[in-house]
DNA sequence: TCTGCTTGCTAGCAATGCTAACTATTCTAG
DNA sequence: CTAGAATAGTTAGCATTGCTAGCAAGCAGA
């Protein structure tokens, strides 16, 4: 069966290089350019073969938005191990998510503001999805303190998420990035007063 | 000059038809189903009269985005003048924020998440774009204590903007939104240990 | 070699935003 | 009051979008 095997392998290969093409595109050129005729283009095949790999274009979104949280999950994992001290794992973890989102904006975007084919906080929820909320609780959940670990998680992503996409949106002044995350870091912090 | 007058006011009148009319089908049906043959329809005029009122489809979405601009800075405004005291002003406008971004999603989906002709922390800002950032300011100004007001303004505005845009796609606990707000006042308070 | 199945293609559909070009109406000048 | 001009609104159509039907070429097994 190895001539079935190689077939796989290519089908597989192909769909990434789909994938790839899409993401591509659209931090080049933002989501607007991302249409079938060109990611058909880009691997160099009809139009048509796109529709053997996926139901529809969301349904390429989403998987460039899944490769996304896969990301950033074991990104924030390693910031998280690299942080050195307990204390400083908090603001690691939040200053790499900025990162991430500050330069992924079509990412971001496709995993946060588009209209995607994924659940959230169900139980039919992906794997790598589910993963980014451990990986933040997980670095948060000693802030916490006293409070309430995953209603504290949902607010502090909720800032992150808020800067993240504001400051993209160009709602916020630029070159205030590491005050805008100090302070939130400080505020979070249940003894900086 | 009456019979211009009329001809004019007919004018205005019309361009706020088209504007009610891409917000409630918004509003109803997500704006994917806002298309300028479904706006035509339901003003009852042909396709291009769009095009003499607005310059294209992005304007049609603006402009419903500046009407909530206006209508969110003064229900801030409204919310802090019934606060009752000082202390109470903060977490009043919170709440108003949430439940306007709550109560019209697809309006506050055309503020923040679409791709719009509104330049923002500009020169040429529209004024009730301005005018709602004043308003955030100026109720949680009290809250910042020697922090400073703009960047505090602009975290807690995004902590606000977080928690609206991702419990409106299902990112979020439902029926949590009190005790997130509660939390986030709590920390955003200076002396909240 | 013949038959059937998979694979990818060409061609085309309906819907989208937008525009050109015509018609009818209204306004203005003589 | 009427002829010409400007304006308002229409019909028809264009290019592009996502998506699909139906066909042709190549590969499998008999």
């Amino acid at each position: 069966m190895t001539r079935r095997d190689r077939r796989e392998r290519e089908l597989a290969e192909r769909r990434q290089e789909i994938v790839n093409a899409a993401r591509q595109l659209a931090e080049a050129e933002g989501w607007e350019s991302v249409t079938t005729r060109r990611l058909a283009d880009r691997i160099e095949y009809s139009q048509p073969v796109l529709y053997s790999h996926f139901d529809g274009k969301v349904a390429i979104v989403t998987a460039v938005a899944l490769e996304g949280y896969d990301e950033l999950g074991t990104l924030l994992h390693t910031a998280r191990q690299q942080a050195g001290s307990a204390e400083a794992e908090p603001r690691a973890v939040a200053s790499a998510y900025l990162q991430f989102a500050r330069a992924n904006p079509a990412l971001y975007e496709a995993m946060f503001a588009m209209h995607i084919d994924l659940r959230f906080a169900e139980a039919d929820t992906a794997a790598p999805v589910r993963q980014c909320f451990v990986e933040l609780r997980d670095a948060l959940a000693p802030v916490a303190g006293v409070r309430d670990v995953e209603t504290f998680t949902e607010i502090a992503w909720s800032g992150l998420h808020g800067l993240a996409t504001l400051s993209r949106a160009g709602r916020l002044r630029p070159d205030f990035y590491d005050q805008r995350l100090s302070m939130l870091m400080d505020q979070l912090s249940p003894t900086h007063s």
